[in-house]
Order: C-alpha cells, then sequence, then structure tokens
DNA sequence: TTTAAATGATAGTAATACTATTATAAATAA
DNA sequence: TTATTTATAATAGTATTACTATCATTTAAA
C-alpha cells in the first residue's frame, strides 16, 4: 500500500494549492533540494525554475515570493513531525516515556520515506535546522501570526507542553520549556556541524548526545518539582 | 570623564574600519537605527545612506555587504556584553552568584548609555533577539567561523560554560547549557512578544519572568549533580 | 466536444547589490 | 607653507533579483 499522505495546509500560504498539481508538486519537491544545496539567501525564484525546467512566472502563480515557501515547508514540517509524533507514541501511556520518545524524534534526523510524498523529508529537516527560524524572525511576524501561518508549530510547542504538566503539573514553564526543547533540539544540532565549541558534542558529533542533554535538562527540571 | 569604549574588531569584518572616522561611525549608529526599525530583510545600503546623507558607494568602503555589517555589530554586541559581564560580575566569588548575574544580565534589556559610544546597546540588543541568529544561519558559516568572526560569542560562551563547571564540576553539558541559556534568553524575549503562546509570560510580558525560568532551568540541571 | 484550467513563452519594470571613475575637501607631513 | 595623502562626494553604470503582465498552447474535466 502507497499512502499518500497530504498535509492540510492553511490556505493563505500560497495563490494555487501546491499538492494539487503536477507543477506544484515539483516546486516542491526541487524547492526542498535547492533550498537545502544554496541556502535561502542565494535560493531564487529563477535559479528553482531551471531546475524545474519551468518559468519563473510559473512558480510565481503558486508562491507570492520566497519567504511564504519557506513558511510554507516550515508548517509543512511542523504538521508532519506532529503527525510522526502521535503516531509513534501512540500507545505509550506513561507521560515520562512518551517526553522522552519525542525528544529522541525532534532531535533525530528522519530518513527520507520516498512512498510517503514528493517532499523529502530529510532534507527539509536540514533546511529546518538551519532556516527554520528565519521564518518568523522578521518584521511580518506579527501579520504572519495574525494569518495562523505558525499554528503548526503552536500546536506541536502545545502538545508536549501538555505532556510535560502531565510529567509534573506543577511545574510551571511548561511552554518556555516546550519551545526551548524544539528550539535546542535544532540549535544544538546546528552548532555541533558548525560551531562545535559552542556545545559538548564536537567530537563526537553524535544525535544521541543531544538526545542526552536534553532528557536530562527536561528530567531534572521536572523531577525536582 | 567620559570614557569613549572602543571595541577592539576582527579586521577582516571591514575594509575600513568604522570606528576610526565620521563617516563609519554614523554607519553604525545609523545602521543599527536603520536595521532595528526596517528589519534586516528589508534594510539596504542605499536607505543607509540616504539616512545619513551619504552615498551609497560611501558604504561600501566600509563594508562589503549586509551580511558583514550584521556580523559586525552581533561581534561587538558580545564583545561589549562579556566586558558588561565581567565587569558588573567582578567582585562576586560565589559561582552560582554570578551565575546568576550573568543570566540577568543576558535577559535584560539594557538602557542605552549614550556616552559610551555611538552605538545604541538598547537597540542593538533589540536587534540581537531578532536578527542574530542570521549572522550564522548561512551557507558561509564555516567559512565566516574559520575567518573567527564568531570569537567573540564562542568567548561568551565559554565563560558562561566554565562558571557552569565551577557551580557543578561534575555536570556534563557546560557548553551546550551555556549556548542554551545564550539562545534561550533571546528567543524567549521574542517569543514573548510576538508568539506567546510559545511561552509562559504572554499575559505579563515580563523579562524578570524569563529570567526565573533560566534560573530554574539552569539550577535544577546544576544542583542534581 | 466544448470549455475551463494549467502551463509555457516572452517581455518588461523597479529595486537591489554591487563596481568604477573622477572631483573635491580636509587632514597631515615635508 | 606647500605637497601629499586620506576621506568623502557625485555620478554613472551593470548584473541580478523580485516581481507583473500578456498571450498562445496544451491538458484535463464537464
Amino acid at each position: 500500500m502507497k499512502l499518500q499522505l497530504e498535509i492540510k495546509m492553511n490556505e493563505a500560504l500560497f495563490l494555487r494549492n501546491p499538492q494539487s498539481t503536477e507543477l506544484g508538486k515539483n516546486i516542491l519537491k526541487h524547492g526542498v533540494q535547492l533550498i537545502y544545496k544554496a541556502g535561502f539567501e542565494t535560493f531564487t525564484f529563477k535559479k528553482l525554475a531551471e531546475d524545474i525546467g519551468t518559468t519563473e512566472a510559473g512558480i510565481y502563480r503558486y508562491f507570492e515570493n520566497k519567504h511564504k515557501l519557506l513558511v510554507y515547508l516550515t508548517a509543512w514540517y511542523w504538521g508532519w513531525l506532529e503527525f510522526q509524533i502521535s503516531f509513534q507514541t501512540n500507545n505509550i501511556k506513561d507521560p515520562t516515556v512518551k517526553l522522552k520518545m519525542i525528544i529522541k524524534i525532534l532531535a533525530t534526523a528522519v530518513e527520507d520515506n520516498e512512498q510517503t510524498s514528493y517532499i523529502n523529508e530529510s532534507l527539509l529537516h536540514q533546511i529546518i535546522i538551519a532556516e527554520g527560524s528565519k521564518a518568523y524572525l522578521t518584521k511580518q511576524v506579527g501579520e504572519d501570526n495574525k494569518q495562523q501561518f505558525f499554528k503548526p508549530y503552536k500546536d506541536l510547542c502545545a502538545l508536549i507542553g501538555n505532556f510535560i504538566s502531565e510529567c509534573s503539573p506543577k511545574y510551571k514553564y511548561p511552554k518556555s520549556l516546550a519551545s526551548t526543547i524544539i528550539e535546542m533540539a535544532h540549535f544544538q544540532n546546528f552548532f555541533m556541524n558548525n560551531l562545535p565549541s559552542l556545545t559538548d558534542f564536537g567530537k563526537t558529533k553524535e544525535e544521541s548526545e543531544i538526545i542526552s542533554f536534553l532528557n536530562d535538562l527536561v528530567f531534572t527540571s521536572l523531577k525536582k518539582v
């Protein structure tokens, strides 16, 4: 069985639904590849068009500009990740075990799953690490937030916050701790690979160490309450 | 006494030392104001030139491009912050008290100090919160790092990491915890003001709560060891 | 089979991100 | 003091980016 996972996206993120046509899917697919390869700053719709074998104007029919495409991809990623989490932690009852599992999922490079979709989740994961915060670190963050562009991210954060509260009902900062572990799962990874002296994992470059660090951070915070 | 604090900057960050001339100082001063106001993405050297009353070419004599200017400003900020920290924690012996003080300095909006320099530290602090990570979240991070552009950041991180180790010699992740509190001092502030549901401080929007959160995070992590 | 929807091809514009040149003013050294 | 370096101003010009518009053609749905 080949199940095509289609994540329902906020309609204000695109002009024409890229998941509904061939060209649209190509924009997502090659968009991920090119942003990964070139970096978001040097990525342009012109280059993407050349990659796909279409024209610049063709891309503009789907996305207003490259910022919207980035926001789209990040929203897709967080939606996909929440699905992964709910799927993989489905039968786990103990909130502590659940939280540990979530930390592991957050900090682990995903293996791509060619069947699942036209989006290479493994590359997208790398994009989120390196470019993800640029989706909200802008002057338009307020506007974008009003339009609910960051809902998937906020939903995931709320979900994790709830598990934290389940583990430790008296802990005072569940949401901030949730956003901290999400961000740090990515930042520590980026630092480990690019500015290793900012971490304690510079030599081994092992994801498992990031997981240990985050587990320590979270569970000492929760145990003492 | 009006002491002019001149932070020694990495020479590869500029073409001509902006601290050495009037125009240079104006570039820094108005640069901070304009990046703060317009955001880094919409900031251009042309607009900056208009603001100052000089020409675009004039700015290019000092900085190769706007990315270098951003990296310059972030480096300046971290250098300045390390000075602030060493100054303000000078006579404190107890590493726990020292660490608490550092967290407070990291998370507190600075009051501008008109005398100290042509750079408005208060605005710069806001810029670092909203744009700071863009200095290293690029494809050139490896190159830039080789040229030591991030040394002030890494030095500060090492300093804080050392205090962490002093507090708790057996704690396993001093550097990662240091980079975590530095980043979170800023990100939680950004979230609090722009995506409040990602934090527990959305209602009050009080810096003091971020400080409490970070203190809790750090000192529960350290105490149990 | 008609009609609509999606794409391709082409053109064009304003702004961005630079580089180059030449003139002039201000500071400094001989 | 003049000579000379150094900094700045004024102007021009280019390649690329970030779009918008138009019209013909192919593909798919009614």
